[in-house]
DNA sequence: GGAGATTGTTTGGGGATCAAACAAATTCTC
DNA sequence: GAGAATTTGTTTGATCCCCAAACAATCTCC
């Protein structure tokens, strides 16, 4: 009798897991993390990709409140403060006082937070080009296109 | 003269974020995340995709290291061992002494951990039926067979 | 003007993650 | 076979993300 497979220190058996979006969303994702990491660590930034999202938020919208951009971005409202705290101290965004409702905060991006988003979009533009490099123009519009339905279908239930 | 926009309460200009591919996978991630939290809670279980996913490789690759098993997800072994404690401490996981090495423990579910398993996989087919209901199956596969492209790809930078 | 709601913050409690150090056990080297 | 190097699981320490609850300041509505 031959030997039982043992381990097969290469790959494991999966059972149905390949089968699941929710895991291949999964791994997907991890993977397209790593290499952000890795595109952002090679130029000697330091940013993730939540960092990023909320950098461009402020951008395109001036005068955002936390509660706003909380929102936008589905955490929680204490969440916020501590990552827009780390994101001060590194000069990239401030808190102004809103003239119209002192409760809130009108978020804005420094000068040097502007000059430094351009530097992160074009890090950004050259990750999502080696992401995308197995992939036809047409597959990766698919892709979107798909991911959104998954969003915004998930998200009437 | 007109007021600005101000703020468009309902939704805000996300720029470039809705064309990389980076970000439309956080958001589809997180959604299918929360319908799968919001699946097991109705049920009264208590379990996140990561556990769901450890479970299946224990169950489907019997006397697994953990050394192999983090490998598998991506994991430090020391992230690994509070993960496994919490499993073995609610009776789903064992770790038994290899006989062969006696560094490994050989992991495997408990019989009562088979029970579960089989319960959770039911919820959790039920949770991908409901964030595939607004694609047909052939999107679906379409979908799972680009992602794994996007995995592999990603992987091979 | 006062009650009620909203906003940002703090605190407390889970977890996830990695890196470094360690003991036990195995494997490699001579 | 004895000693060196490696591997495995664990602990500790450091960040970080996340939420819920409480609080003061402010605004809104009546």
């Amino acid at each position: 009798m031959g030997r039982p497979p043992a381990k097969p220190l290469a790959s494991l058996d999966r059972g149905l897991l390949p089968s699941l979006l929710g895991y291949m969303l999964r791994r997907a994702q991890s993977a397209v993390f790593d290499d952000f990491a890795n595109t952002f660590a090679k130029a000697g930034e330091a940013l993730t990709p939540g960092e990023f999202g909320l950098l461009v938020l402020v951008d395109r919208n001036a005068g955002l409140s936390q509660m706003a951009l909380a929102r936008a971005i589905g955490i929680d409202r204490s969440t916020l403060v501590p990552i827009l705290d780390r994101l001060q101290e590194r000069g990239l965004l401030m808190r102004h006082r809103s003239p119209t409702d002192g409760r809130t905060h009108a978020l804005a991006l420094t000068p040097a937070g502007e000059k430094a988003l351009a530097r992160f979009a074009r890090l950004v533009r050259a990750h999502e080009k080696r992401i995308a490099s197995h992939l036809s123009a047409a597959e990766i519009r698919v892709l979107i296109d798909l991911l959104e339905k998954v969003h915004s279908g998930a998200r009437s239930l």
